[in-house]
DNA sequence: TTGATATTAGGACACTTGTCCGAATTTCAA
DNA sequence: TTGAAATTCGGACAAGTGTCCTAATATCAA
């Protein structure tokens, strides 16, 4: 019988391990051994698990997409209003900055290497569809017919608040002395 | 006297060398040599001119913020209402996106290396400051006072504006065939 | 022309990286 | 219990990296 502090499997241990110290240092920086380390196994595993690095990562991107995807839906239907939902989202995504920031780290790290490689833009391009669908299909439909956003596609409107989302978040991330960050996430409630 | 094909002296020719090869393949998927090669100098020339790598792409950011800096600059000042003056910032976003996407590819590495690396986080932080000083004052104070918007600070909602053009631009840059993201951009005007 | 300084050149160095291989060990059905 | 398959292990490997060092060469003022 083995030591057997390993209940859930190398091969998870492996993924949540990746998952953290990806999140904190970002992908570039982060090696193999670095993961096997953190995870108690030995480097070979990680071939044996996950055919390569890369493999591994879209495996990380996929499992904290999946995990992403499922609250957001959950917490966009709450609110009765088209100003509800997207002050329920503003506040998610603030709240998630603050408390939890590893998350965004990640995606922000994804969606630098989906800038240099394409099957990680294929994996990217399919979160940000996902995430537009989900505005568009739960928040605009809610929306006064008389907004001068009127002039838009649902889509290309969903993109822009996500767009603004997404480039604050970013400046969040990046500067935490500048505290009127939290109100420039805030005021992208008053677009719609 | 020498082949003399380096009119500008070689520091300017390692310099525009790493400016093409990083804005095209990504700060971390070029090596020295590549550039050095690309130069058509010697690899220790590099470390004479610029100490290291990481140096070297602090000269390569500052150059091409500069130019960056003075374009918007320049442009945000043309227009006489709010609402024309975002949107020739918005149209100078969409066409450089469209024409000339090295510039941005640039600057969203830079933002990608910030989250790991507090020199680089400073360097794009005060570049975020200038960009959002600019909209905050040649934008902002010719909008109107009953705006929607009033509730919240100029900083706040420069930061929003910008992040939405940010937000909006990762967008386009990594999904070629999505055509409602130019639309997606021109919508950010109606914010106002 | 001379001599000090700036530049260029070529190569070596130490180190890290992802990947792969063969052998031990464990697992579990027959 | 047995034996085949799955897993674990340790180590080696080649390739690529940034950095540094020393010698050659060019530059240009005195």
């Amino acid at each position: 019988m083995r030591v057997k502090a390993d209940k859930k499997g190398q091969s998870q241990r492996i993924l949540m391990s990746a998952v953290n110290f990806i999140s904190q240092h970002g992908y570039a920086n982060v090696s193999l051994r670095d993961i096997a380390q953190d995870a108690g196994v030995v480097l070979s595993q990680l071939n044996y698990y996950f055919k390569n690095k890369e493999g591994l990562f879209v495996e990380v991107v996929k499992t904290v997409m999946r995990k992403y995807l499922v609250e957001i839906e959950e917490l966009i239907q709450r609110g009765s209003t088209a100003k509800e939902r997207v002050n329920d989202l503003i506040s998610y995504f603030s709240s998630t900055l603050k408390d939890n920031p590893k998350t965004f780290r990640l995606l922000f790290d994804l969606s630098n290497m989906a800038m240099w490689s394409t099957p990680f833009r294929d994996l990217l391009n399919s979160l940000f569809d996902d995430l537009a669908r989900l505005i568009e299909r739960h928040i605009l439909p809610l929306c006064d017919k008389d907004s001068r956003l009127q002039n838009y596609s649902p889509n290309a409107i969903a993109r822009m608040l996500f767009g603004a989302m997404f480039g604050v978040s970013i400046q969040t991330l990046l500067n935490d002395e500048e505290d009127r960050l939290p109100e420039a996430m805030a005021a992208i409630g008053a677009i719609l």
